[in-house]
DNA sequence: ATAGTATTTAGATAAATATCTAAATACTTT
DNA sequence: AAAGTATTTAGATATTTATCTAAATACTAT
């Protein structure tokens, strides 16, 4: 497992993430967008599934990618949380 | 300069953050809720500062921090701005 | 069964990060 | 001016992270 934050704090995650907004993908699609190899975002998906940001679907040959919106919701909720306590 | 995302990157960074919501605090009072090395402090609020996360005052001998609540709300925004362009 | 495709996993390496100790800076008080 | 305090900066080290190449896995089609 790891946080959002994590998953968040890295400028390829944030760029898939943006990717996905437009709707699922496969894994070798994302990776056309990218000049890494296939390997390197494979690592990152792994990263983003595992902060929740993403869930995959595995159909035959092709793993799907879609971006988890309520994820990011999740974040803005525990903002929201966080300002409540804040004294400003 | 740092994001934001790497601001909030660390445990020990949101950890400053969430004592700073009770009101601003000096370095050294807010190192005294840690077993890390005033250094090791020093060095997170100067990422927080760099992330735009906190302000630093410094006023004779003590420099006090301050969370910037604007800045959690920048990443609220952004967030839902992104979500608007999302398809789920 | 064999060959081909999509993706992940393993292992290696370089770069980034968190932490420490020690020293430097900046301010205050005697 | 000298000594003391709060904080930062510099330099070193260990851990983590991002990337790569190569190999493995899992599925499809011939």
């Amino acid at each position: 497992m790891k946080t959002v934050w994590e998953g968040m704090n890295d400028i390829t995650r944030r760029k898939i993430l943006t990717i996905l907004r437009t709707g699922p993908m496969t894994a070798g699609e994302i990776c056309s967008y990218f000049q890494s190899r296939g390997s390197t975002i494979s690592h990152h998906l792994s990263i983003l599934r595992e902060a929740g940001l993403v869930t995959a679907k595995k159909s035959g040959l092709v793993i799907t990618y879609t971006l988890n919106a309520d994820a990011l919701r999740g974040i803005i909720e525990k903002l929201n949380n966080f300002l409540k306590l804040a004294k400003n």
